[in-house]
DNA sequence: ATTCTCACA
DNA sequence: TGTGAGCA
């Protein structure tokens, strides 16, 4: 249909297209760099974006704000874990402390020899 | 005035 | 990704 080659006409400046998708120039830059548009040249060399390709530059967006968050969010779990890893390891070296103090206790008050002793351990 | 490529105190 | 330089 006709309709793909006006979304396919290059016609939008890169200003334009900075407005139109709130990125700025080395961002649209670097995605075309990457292969994601393919705007068009002008004898100057100049670039001229079609709507497929601002439609394209949208998409790009989304998904790096969608990153984005993915990051926050695994931040936000990853400071969690580690904050409960941390809890969980004060919590077991507590209880090796206090073993340790029992055990001592026990080394003073009982009448049991170290040999037979070890068989305990 | 705008955009382009290149390079990095 | 930002930013400034030197061109077209």
């Amino acid at each position: 249909m006709r309709s793909e080659v006006r979304k396919s006409m290059p016609l939008l400046s890169i200003s334009v297209v900075m407005q139109l998708t709130d990125l700025t120039a080395r961002q649209i830059r670097y995605y075309e760099e990457q292969g994601f548009i393919t705007p068009a040249r002008t004898a100057g060399n100049q670039r001229k974006f079609s709507l497929n390709d601002v439609d394209i530059l949208f998409d790009i967006k989304d998904l790096v704000d969608d990153q984005m968050n993915m990051a926050s969010v695994r931040k936000i779990f990853a400071m969690r874990a580690q904050q409960k890893q941390e809890e969980q390891d004060n919590e077991a070296l507590r209880r090796m402390m206090r073993e340790e103090h029992l055990r001592a206790q026990r080394l003073k008050t009982t009448s049991i020899r170290q040999g037979d002793l070890s068989r305990f351990y």
